[in-house]
DNA sequence: GATCGTTTCGTAACCGTTTTCCAGCGGCTA
DNA sequence: TAGCCGCTGGAAAACGGTTACGAAACGATC
């Protein structure tokens, strides 16, 4: 007999239990719920009888210890609100699911520090994977921290994929799931200078950022292209949220008033920039045409309908999931040559109401 | 001398492997790293050394297994691009790492069984507690499945909360952190007829939806305090999202033109609204008044800005976590007497520019 | 009827921690 | 100097599963 403790009040049947009170080994409960190994038709009814009695389920602990479990994806977001990464989020999460991994999440909150501590608890987690969305921190230390832990992970046969920030530098165990930053600011920009603006606020977004560093580039290539003269006055830097949008229109109508075009680092920003606008009893886009970028639900909830670049989020995040989901199928061989993948999805502009020519006057 | 296999290239380093490099026992590590111990200065340093060396980190499967190991609060979404919940489950993130809990996350997709799958899931998981988020679903067996996971968790150490929904009838061990959806359409709905309006288009959203039902109660409310006759044609209900508010309006402008504002039961249902009023030549507020539901950010970056009622989604999520966490320290008499708690949280209508007296003629 | 190959199932050794005992040890009191 | 106590650290038993290995049962084959 057993000298196991009674099964306390609130304590979950253990597999024993279901054992015990099917009269069979542990083995053989174990077998039937995972069904990976012949049983008899007897022992399955037997086992599942006892396991709907005892509303028994598996311990997932247990389970990943024992060397079974589901995998695990960790997803580490900026902020679950913003719309744009959470639509990445909401990619990994859905190719994770179809998989039948489960998915943690993370919010790091525009903190390095808190985004590092977070790759390190998931670590201990025994994630499949860990994947870093949103633009990256252009600190030297930062990237080196970021470079070690991807190096750890890799070695505890985890692995980090970097989606929507450029990747690290040297040979570093690490997937990249990226977008064209550059060509996208590129496109959107030589959209305004084609429709005839030649002074246009530039709105990229947090210096630090990669992903304002690029579109920033994007759009200087864009004016060089153009040969026009690329105004450093014109560009503000600033948080990616509407409030700055609005605050940088405001301040640049009393600065610098002669522009035509705002081109918005983020939709978000965008909606700022026309409120603020609207606020100066400016029409958009009779008086002043404005552009966004990523192509959020937002941009085409606004009025005038936002022009914007539209960025394949979703797809990312679920590209992001199949990277390191075949990487885990793949044999040692193919895993080695795939260290320092770099997938770059496309980006295409949207047009819809917000640009027109210059007035001819203002 | 140890005859355990030599550390393969991709296995992580184990609590053995720290205690024999260190030359001490894995108890003394493990007290080293979980700091509950007394331990000597020359102990931690010599462990603290190797644990660096190695890169360790403890196996949070094999932690949890033996007891210790960090609680876990699972939110299950709709879908987490939603602007509504997605603050719902920031607040419950938030809370949850404030408090060094981890959170799982789940998307149900609109879809009950995969709801009720993932309840089940995240049993196996062994979660503190599973936090549902959004509007519950009518039907008497998918209740009574609900019940049946409550006590389940229950039964497991963990808890059910639901959030953004009434609570489970009878006597189930479950939280509910709601608001008065019913008391703020009331609220909406008053001030669109003190302003004048008498006929209001009304876009509840999903029939089945308890919140729609909710809101639609209130509406419906506040027509009888004003003794104003409640049209049932002028009521749609369709899917929470624009495309439904721009189609539902488009209809409503063939059938029964003669409405004057639009009621919608949510922000972005009110912005599909706004679009079909704007694409028909109408006004927004001169022609026809629009409000929303919910306060998400998107409120306020409409032209016109929105007049809504502000639903505290982020508190919500904070309350909720905070609930399941004073439940998980009080002792067992405080436990069973919260059984059937169910916080509610007040909502209030924010003002903005979507509301106008009705024009006098059309 | 003995041999052999298949199924099917039980036994027991792990997986990596935490935690309960218990032992050694130095210092203090009587 | 014996006895006791506070402080450290080790040995080993859980925690709840999975799975390699071996054995029993059974029909088929010669």
């Amino acid at each position: 007999m057993s000298h196991r403790k009674p099964s306390s009040d609130t304590t979950r049947a253990t597999i024993r239990d279901v054992a015990e009170q099917a009269g069979v080994s542990v083995a053989s409960v174990s077998r039937v719920l995972s069904g990976n190994y012949p049983v008899s038709d007897d022992l399955r009814r037997r086992v599942m009888k006892v396991v709907g009695d005892l509303d028994y389920v598996t311990n997932a602990h247990a389970r990943s210890l024992a060397g079974g479990g589901t995998p695990t994806v960790a997803i580490l977001i900026n902020n679950i609100t913003g719309a744009a990464f959470a639509h990445v989020a909401k990619g990994v999460e859905g190719a994770a699911t179809l998989r039948g991994w489960l998915s943690l999440v993370g919010t790091t909150g525009d903190d390095p520090e808190r985004e590092l501590a977070l790759v390190n608890l998931m670590r201990q987690q025994g994630v499949a994977a860990v994947v870093l969305l949103g633009g990256a921190y252009d600190y030297d230390e930062y990237q080196l921290r970021m470079a070690r832990f991807a190096r750890s992970l890799d070695a505890a046969g985890s692995h980090l994929v970097l989606v929507g920030r450029p990747p690290l530098e040297g040979d570093v165990p690490a997937t990249t799931v990226d977008y064209d930053n550059e060509s996208g600011a590129y496109a959107m920009a030589s959209h305004l200078l084609s429709a005839g603006h030649r002074r246009v606020l530039i709105l990229p977004g947090p210096a630090e950022l990669t992903t304002a560093q690029g579109r920033l580039r994007g759009a200087r290539r864009a004016f060089e292209a153009y040969g026009v003269p690329f105004e450093q006055g014109l560009v503000r830097h600033g948080p990616y949220d509407d409030e700055h949008g609005y605050g940088a229109v405001e301040a640049a109508l009393h600065e610098t008033p002669d522009f035509t075009a705002v081109l918005a680092g983020t939709d978000v920003v965008a909606a700022g920039a026309m409120q603020a606008l609207r606020a100066a009893g400016l029409r958009v886009p009779e008086d002043v045409s404005i552009v966004g970028y990523d192509d959020i639900p937002l941009a085409s909830q606004l009025t005038p309908q936002l022009t914007t670049v539209h960025v394949p989020y979703e797809e990312m995040g679920r590209v992001a999931l199949r990277a390191v989901a075949d990487r885990r199928e793949g044999d040692a061989a193919r895993r080695r040559s795939a260290d320092g993948d770099h997938l770059v999805l496309g980006t295409h502009v949207v047009v819809r109401n917000s640009v027109q020519p210059p007035p001819t006057r203002r």
